[in-house]
DNA sequence: TATGAATGAGCCTTCATTCAT
DNA sequence: CATGAATGAAGGCTCATTCAT
């Protein structure tokens, strides 16, 4: 029934392996599909029984939540702490954008997962904590971008510069390979110079 | 059994009606999601008996497939069509993505359909069809890019400016709203300003 | 809903078109099985539409009703005259054998057809016709067999000689072959000479 | 999934109930049909839900091949090693026919749904191995005829001899009653008689 | 007569989840 | 902690049958 133990050498032992599973799972749901993988079989991939899983995650679902967490969170924390901190604004674009692609690309197959569940995150009661980060996120984005263009520093239209970003950034999950040629700043860079006008 | 009929007034009977069910079919998966969408929940949407659906598709899956088709097909066409006619190649770009833009917006939910359930699309031998006709389309946007690329229209790297814009473009499906202040022309010209440089 | 027409010319257009239809099933049953068949796929064999079939027949199950009178309603007639008749009482078995064998091979497939259904026909009560006609035709074999016995011209037991005797005859409809070597007189004599002793 | 256990002990425990699970089939497919009772029925029948039945066989058809395994098996190693053993050659057919015989009513409900399903097992690609047996089978008896008839020791012709055999001994699983007067080498010892020419 | 369309009931199967061991 | 067994609910799909045209 996913109860953590208290002892602390069993609960670190804990959490290695709950994230094993978060990690397998956003594995093999990104290229198969959430609904499409049974537990049994996700199961079968960590060696496991299905019930072995119920230790963890209370359901099906609570290992979707997991996923979701795993890009947010860290994320979000991170943004919040550049937009706080010294760095000046001219180049805040630049580092938020590069440690959002690093993200995408580091979490590449939770990032699959999450946008294929789209539909249910965006449309449930039960995830208003997701949507509400995300939205968090993106007025963090937002914010920064309002800067640059008050200074003149962006090409076009505010608000489609910003959807823009979004889906090029997101979109990056789609197409990135890990032996890949551009590094995820290398690749921040291009996205901002569009934004930028070279 | 999924037969048209032969006779012409009969055809044209079914023909509407099979692209009532999957437009339907559309909306609904958009919303609900594909897995999470019943055959019966469909058809009670569409006013008829689950076994009604299937004397227009053999399958649900025949129905995912009829959905990504009425995407993919007419956009190519178009697509074809413009880069083969006498449209100045300084235009084509502009164009292009108007089209597609458009395509994007009005086959909104199609889209949003299509997205979710790309792991089935990408991963599995029976959809190479699908799968064939976006790597055309892919390709005429990258002849367009590679053209303006040599005559020195375009902002930095154009492998990264055609994943870029492959992003933003179907994100559209993500955020459009019908009754938004923009055109899709405008949403184009828009994107094509960052891939230009202003 | 299965109604003859009353003119006497269309009525047998009616006549001949249901005989087809019954042997057709009789076919299709025999090979792929009775409830493995559906309807509709037997009227694609026949060429027509599946409600077609139901101007002939009432239901599925009335088919089945025509095939097996089909078999059973000529060869009970043939074995009563032949029992009523001048024919010698100790030529009457291998006469009547003759008869039936010639029946099995004649109508082998709708044989197959009873034989594949025996649990539907034993089982129900809808069916006494179909089991009251059997047990008359066995009954004048065994009628038969007890006068062979009485005059010493039967090896064994004679209720085990009419169980061995209805076995390799139904069976035959498995194993015979239109081309075959044998004709059914001959057949049937290789059968009553096991019984008689050689 | 049909997994049977590694444990001995489970394994033991999965063995005996998948045996009472193909026994109550037999029992209820002999009576009602295979076709006409559905898994949750026959699971119904095992005090147990329909789901659990996939706990023991991969689907229904499973269940079909495993009742015929269930008859074939055995009788073909017995009659093999008969063959290959020290029992004079002229009476090996009484024992052979002793052994099928005894299986035949043993196995009665069995031999019903073999029979029964005929059709799907001779006509398609999966069942090759059950017909393989039978024909395994066929010519071990074939075998010992062949003996036979060479010896003088058989009336008439081999071929139908074999076939007539088949036909009686196959047949008696459709009215042997368990209380009946005669015992299976009883039953077997009249067909020989009728071979022999008494 | 025949057909295309539709229905409604039911079937086989899957699967998330529970629980005794 | 983990597993094998089982469940109950649901899902996709088939099919005999009806009926307006």
């Amino acid at each position: 029934m996913s109860t953590r133990p208290t002892s602390p050498a069993l609960g670190a032992r804990y959490d290695r392996r709950r994230e094993e599973v978060v990690d397998e799972a956003a594995r093999v749901f990104a290229r198969h599909g959430y609904a499409e993988t049974s537990v049994q079989q996700l199961a079968a991939g960590l060696g496991i029984a299905a019930g072995g899983i119920y230790h963890y995650f209370e359901s099906k679902q609570g290992l979707l939540v997991a996923i979701c967490e795993t890009i947010m969170d860290p994320l979000l924390e991170q943004a919040r702490e550049l937009v706080a901190g010294p760095t000046p604004e001219a180049e805040q674009l630049r580092i938020l954008v590069g440690l959002w692609v690093a993200q995408v690309i580091d979490r590449r197959e939770h990032m699959l997962v999450f946008q294929q569940q789209r539909h249910v995150i965006d449309g449930s009661r039960e995830w208003r904590a997701a949507r509400t980060d995300r939205k968090a996120f993106e007025g963090l984005v937002d914010d920064v971008l309002a800067r640059d263009e008050a200074a003149g520093r962006i090409v076009g239209d505010r608000r489609l510069a910003l959807s823009a970003l979004l889906g090029m950034v997101n979109h990056t999950a789609q197409w990135y390979r890990p032996r890949g040629a551009l590094s995820a700043q290398q690749i921040a860079d291009g996205y901002v110079e569009l934004l930028r006008g070279g």
